[in-house]
DNA sequence: AAAACCAAAGTGGTTAACCAATTTTAACCT
DNA sequence: AGGTTAAAATTGGTTAACCACTTTGGTTTT
């Protein structure tokens, strides 16, 4: 599956359409936990509508973890029971896409734990990969050109550095519609350069001395100005 | 895209081969944002690799914000520049698997902050729905029955509350996976039933109430089993 | 010389045919 | 009858053909 980006085409309402069927389907046929889905081409059939759209609804339901197919035998309903099945399929099929404040909020809330995290377990290669990042940017800056590029692979080498593979997963998700919309609503970066090299540094400083506390403060004042912009937006 | 649950498959081999020749492709024509890439015949012809392969690598790559389809047209670069895009491709193509302690970190994370975002934004509507899914809950294990289910969806009823898309889509994706790694792991759940009732109880009353630090603090208290316990596998 | 236009090639998206593995069915032997 | 086996039907996955639309290059017209 894929965290909603763009606006709502008629290509998700289709998929949406299809999924609410098969939710309908399990529950009017009562199917429980390791049953057997109607095929592919049956159900493409049934709801009119072509296999490839059937099995990408049924791909995105296998993310969710709620149907596994298994090949040259069916998909089954997943071993998480009715009930969290229904729940989640609701929550599946009325989630909003995600709108910028929001995606700053998570951002923040990822990055002062994966700071904090990656002073407490940085490996001395996971040093030498922000260092070379904190230089990258530095010297982009100096060179007078636009250094967002760099200042994001910064950020995303601490992420790598935090030692848990399902916040770094998070934050790649995140950083390019971040990118989208800092250029969407104009926000600014060209002003306060020299400000936010030092603040990397003391961010990288802090790492490199394993102070996981100092760490997350510091991040915490990098972000001082996108709180404000966020909450004014 | 999606969060790769099981383990790497061929299919996830020959992607990241797709994906890596993709960049090398873009490192060694030197093409920049906007620029197009190859039609999709061309590279799977180049490749040595179907279409289809080449379609889903594409996405994936779309998913991350790096390429961008335009029907009838072709596929081009994205506009997040060469060094992003080469450092996010590097990241994407080392992601590892997530972990059980990776998932229960990042989830009491998140929902540390779900808690007390809910307890600030609730409306009406989202408490009656926290307050269901808290009753069901208890019915549930009052009739002697196992309440996995019912507790999984209290807790994604306090996300849906939050007021974050990004946050509950996060939420949505890590929770089949903890439930497959609860089993596979044994974590003990029919004992303490009162107490999780209590704390469920608890964290209920600081939604309502809309006290985020307590609620914050009962989450905590909540989570205090599961987290001596992912610190001990 | 520049603008308008049209046909032909090329594109991603869609649909239908095909494949190998599996499951089911039924025929057959003991 | 019961068990065995082989063949036929069914499955998800894969590949190839098709489609509607865009782009483009050359030609014509003004």
């Amino acid at each position: 599956m894929k965290l909603e980006i763009h606006t709502r085409s008629d290509h998700e309402e289709t998929l949406s359409k299809i999924i609410s069927n098969i939710r309908d389907l399990i529950n009017y046929k009562n199917l429980e936990p390791g049953d057997k889905l109607p095929s592919e081409r049956m159900l493409s059939e049934k709801f009119e509508v072509s296999r490839s759209n059937i099995r990408e609804a049924i791909q995105k339901l296998e993310f969710y973890g709620i149907l596994h197919s298994k090949p040259q035998s069916g998909t089954f309903v997943a071993n998480i029971g009715v009930v969290a099945m229904n729940g989640m399929l609701e929550d599946i099929l009325e989630l909003e896409d995600p709108d910028f404040k929001s995606l700053v909020e998570t951002r923040i809330l990822l990055e002062l734990k994966t700071v904090r995290l990656a002073a407490i377990r940085r490996t001395e290669e996971d040093l030498v990969r922000i260092k070379k990042a904190l230089d990258d940017h530095e010297k982009k800056i100096a060179s007078g050109q636009d250094a967002v590029q760099e200042d994001l692979l910064f950020h995303l080498a601490i992420a790598k550095a935090c030692g848990n593979s399902t916040l770094n997963t998070f934050m790649l998700t995140i950083t390019p519609q971040i990118i989208i919309d800092f250029e969407k609503y104009h926000v600014c970066y060209n002003e306060l350069d020299n400000v936010r090299i030092k603040e990397h540094l003391d961010i990288y400083e802090a790492i490199k001395k394993q102070d996981p506390t100092l760490a997350k403060e510091k991040m915490k004042a990098h972000f001082k100005l996108l709180y404000q912009y966020c909450y004014n937006v």
